[in-house]
DNA sequence: AAGTATGTATGACGCCGGTCATAGTAGCTC
DNA sequence: GAGCTACTATGACCGGCGTCATACATACTT
């Protein structure tokens, strides 16, 4: 997640989305983004012709695309392969990044839908891509966990509504109690919806 | 819902509060609240001496208040009496507007989260209390819906983060399937909280 | 060596934001 | 009717924004 590897495109797309992240789409300059990246300020109209909006659809897009793998890579290392443990991870992530780094931003893609949605077809369409993008390995993680197929969708809806609500929650009170919340309460609920007979994982 | 009646200092929270829920903070300027409310614009400095971040945080306020009223209002005129139905009803709202208005705007307290978490401490702190006075009556609801004690306040905070997370979904998407989704898939797992031997209402 | 993409570097422009300063206008008391 | 308070009304200021225009540096082609 450094971000300074890649070449100075992929490195202003990946920090727009953490500024954005963090203080929303207005509050980010691109002159902000173009320092905070390293990047010659140059580069923003080279790279990005369209301007202000495709770099936050870039970011946006990004960050779906992140999300999507992350999800992919939390359900292979489950240590109890149910859906309470792939939810856990979620949730988990933002915990471990709240406590590692003190504070709490938000999720980006919750961020443009938020200050752009009805302002800005392109990027309210560019967040429901991400969505999409984010909702699609969830649906798979859950079927492969033993969800039948006709739920695994809607609970895969549920799942990331209640995480984005939680971050949202947390970020208010300034601590990570919702998304703990979230997780002891959900989880059960979400093990609950794996189909009976199902092969489960250590314990049960 | 009209908000023209009262005086021009309450019509500018309530403004504001608008504005910002379809917007975000930063995309709504100060001038625009006034010729919104329908107020002079010198009444901006006169009533909010603490400039936009006090008028933030007072939209903010404005906007916990009425969601606990809501959910008092709800519980009291549910037909059937189950945390499904209370639930149904909150995201029934926001179905509603959507088909009434053709738009969907969003909640004005995770506008402000999202946009000034990181930046304003006070406004933060407002939306801390606006969740807080959200969370409460719901938590009672819960209570009086049979729920126990000591899972009331959990469900108050999932129910309230899936409700902020499909509104975030739903806009991305530009339609209420989200919202639908969520009601109907957590629905019966609040339902299933409800202590045994709990005078439910009318069907079971 | 000339030429041409590709990327970098700045400076300027116009606009709109929030805020300040300063008047002006009721309505009320004494 | 003088004086005070509450409210309204503007205009100006400064700063930051996104964008444009233009010039410069590479690097690869032929």
């Amino acid at each position: 997640m450094t971000g300074s590897g890649k070449g100075p495109r992929e490195r202003m797309v990946f920090s727009a989305a953490q500024l954005i992240r963090r203080d929303g789409v207005g509050a980010t300059g691109m002159r902000e983004v173009a320092a905070h990246a390293r990047a010659p300020r140059g580069s923003l109209q080279h790279y990005f012709p369209g301007g202000k909006e495709q770099l936050v659809n870039e970011a946006v897009a990004w960050a779906g695309r992140y999300a999507g793998r992350r999800v992919a890579r939390f359900t292979a290392g489950l240590a109890e392969p149910r859906p309470s443990g792939l939810f856990a991870a979620m949730a988990g992530q933002w915990i471990e990044e709240y406590e590692t780094t003190g504070s709490l931003a938000g999720c980006p893609v919750a961020a443009a839908t938020v200050d752009c949605a009805a302002s800005a077809a392109s990027t309210r369409e560019a967040a429901a891509a991400a969505f999409a993008g984010w909702r699609g390995p969830v649906t798979e993680a859950l079927t492969g966990l033993g969800v039948p197929a006709a739920r695994a969708e809607p609970l895969a809806t549920l799942m990331i509504s209640s995480l984005e609500g939680a971050i949202i929650m947390a970020r208010a009170e300034g601590g990570v109690g919702p998304l703990k919340t979230v997780a002891r309460e959900l989880g059960p609920l979400l093990d609950a919806a794996v189909a009976p007979g199902h092969a489960g994982g250590a314990g049960a």
